[in-house]
DNA sequence: CTGAAAGCGCTTACAG
DNA sequence: CTGAAAGCGCTTACAG
């Protein structure tokens, strides 16, 4: 059942049927009327891909993530799928694990399809976006990037002041009385990056040693957070709190910590960052930092779309992440 | 850039242009690198939507769930997500929010577009299949449901026999001595239903009491896990295990359990559900069953497949769920 | 207010 | 092995 077949049988001509189904007002009451009676009578659909065709949209924006099993990107990814679903458009996810080849082929199928956008989550976006190759495809969309800068034509980015964001822990655990801090940096990213700045000057700040002692690479995962505190405890490190880059790192540190009969927070006082479910689980509940991602998607959400249909209706501006304290920071 | 600037430039047919674009045989090889060439020299990109028109595909599948931020459906979405990307296949993502309202307005304007398959992510979607209109929109497609039954023309499903999971747990704590045990539901759906069944199936194999009281219904949550604690003390009931029907509820009974001085696994012994990064994060670990969702995703991606292109080569069976043994257990 | 016609960029019988 | 032509189902100037 297509257009023709409903103009056949309500005697109009096609661009008639076509206007009604479009909401066009140049139709005739009565003739739309007649229209909309067989277009209901048949349960007529429109077909999405004809119209594609020659609108060279498709109402689709694919996210670019690395991997929705992390609870931080998953509620990201969640967000950006609702309020696109919301503005009438489909979210084709992509799980790239952050890596160059396979966000290449990513793009590759995408530029085939008349994909509308791409919103792009994960601050290893900023590295790959530096890559020639990946560029030249990606100007050939409206791209908005959670957390980075693309410096490209039709491009936006919503910031997230992550070195903020680590320095209200280190303000927070300096004014409950704590001197001697470290960090657990998580890898080698754009944000982790962001973040270890955002320590190292909120200790100097303080006036507290920061210098290469006070900032322990660790891998991004729970495991990371036990290994850290081995090595603290192997190099006889005295410490009274660790601020970590993310909570499976702080969980990891609590877990390590404890399991040596190391007290949290009475001995120890961890940190987290992203304010995930696991910083709730944790035992004790984790003092975290609340990074938004909720508003980023919904930034994100809003400019692709001001982009797609050049709206320039756009808001932008640096969000701010917030403390939330848990149970996991003691006063000294 | 067209299928028709290049016929030109390669001074042959739109026709002998597609053929090379689809690797079809019957090209002189001549000919076929003549083409490939200009092809190559304007980095010529098909486009997917003229060729979706005419193929009546768009190599693309819906993958309604009920909401990727809970890990076990970002770990099934993950994995569909990666398996349909190798195979060439894009994945929409609609987080339904298990609403049948929801479902049928993606339904809806999935309808519009060729999406070639459905995967439905959710016990749920055994309730919402059963709703005549959504029958009506579901049959326009080979569906494959995840944990359940459709009963439709053009449809698989993959199953996990979460009864037969639930009995691990049972049949783990009989062998370490408890007899007092009682089991967390987690509300009303197919699978939730399917648990309770084995649940109460395998303490009457044991010979245990099961009736009402030993069945407690809480919300699937840690909150969840936290009031059926609260309800069991107030009850001044008896058990030296909980079985709970996931991971959340069992860490919310854990950390109840924790907060009142009751020692788990020392005092009472607690199992979860899903084998889920809370299960590892959890203090104590749990004690969890594993039920699979990755090798699930990965049958639903074979079938669905298997669907669209006809091949037939479908396997299917029925998944068992394993235990994995946590902290959260102790020996009577 | 309405319609004939062109066009979006492909694939695919069919004929040669 | 190759090509002319129809067709997929729409939208959109343009003319009336």
């Amino acid at each position: 059942m297509n257009i023709y077949d409903i103009a056949r049988e309500a005697g109009v001509s096609i661009t008639t049927v076509s206007r009604v189904i479009n909401h066009r007002e140049q139709v005739n009451a009565v003739t739309r009327e007649r229209v909309e009676k067989v277009l209901k009578a048949h349960n007529y659909k429109p077909n999405a891909t004809a119209r594609n065709l020659v609108t060279k949209s498709s109402r689709t924006v694919a996210v670019l993530t690395i991997d929705i099993r992390e609870p931080h990107y998953a509620r990201t990814a969640y967000t950006i799928e609702r309020e696109l679903s919301h503005r009438g458009y489909e979210a084709i996810i992509c799980n790239t694990g952050g890596e160059l080849k396979e966000t290449e082929r990513y793009l590759q199928s995408l530029m085939e399809k008349d994909v509308d956008g791409i919103i792009l989550v994960g601050s290893v976006f900023n590295e790959i976006g530096k890559d020639a190759r990946i560029r030249d495809m990606l100007k050939t969309f409206p791209v908005v990037l959670a957390n980075g800068r693309l410096d490209l034509e039709r491009s936006y980015s919503v910031l997230v002041d992550d070195q903020y964001g680590i320095g209200l822990s280190v303000d927070h655990l300096v004014e409950n009385g704590h001197r001697e801090i470290c960090y657990f940096m998580d890898l080698d990213t754009g944000s982790a990056r962001e973040k270890k700045t955002g320590f190292i000057q909120s200790m100097k700040k303080h006036g507290l040693e920061c210098g290469q002692k006070q900032v322990i690479k660790v891998a991004h995962s729970v495991e990371g957070g036990r290994v850290g505190v081995q090595q603290l405890i192997e190099e006889n490190r005295q410490v009274t709190a660790i601020v970590c880059g993310n909570d499976e790192i702080a969980v990891g540190a609590v877990k390590e910590l404890t399991s040596r009969g190391i007290k949290v927070p009475e001995q120890i006082s961890v940190t987290g960052y992203n304010h995930s479910e696991y910083a709730r689980i944790c035992q004790p509940e984790l003092t975290t930092i609340d990074n938004k991602p909720e508003l980023v998607a919904m930034l994100c959400v809003q400019l692709i779309i001001s982009l797609i249909e050049k709206t320039d209706s756009y808001s932008s501006g640096v969000i701010r992440p917030e403390l939330v304290p848990g149970k996991s920071v003691a006063q000294l």
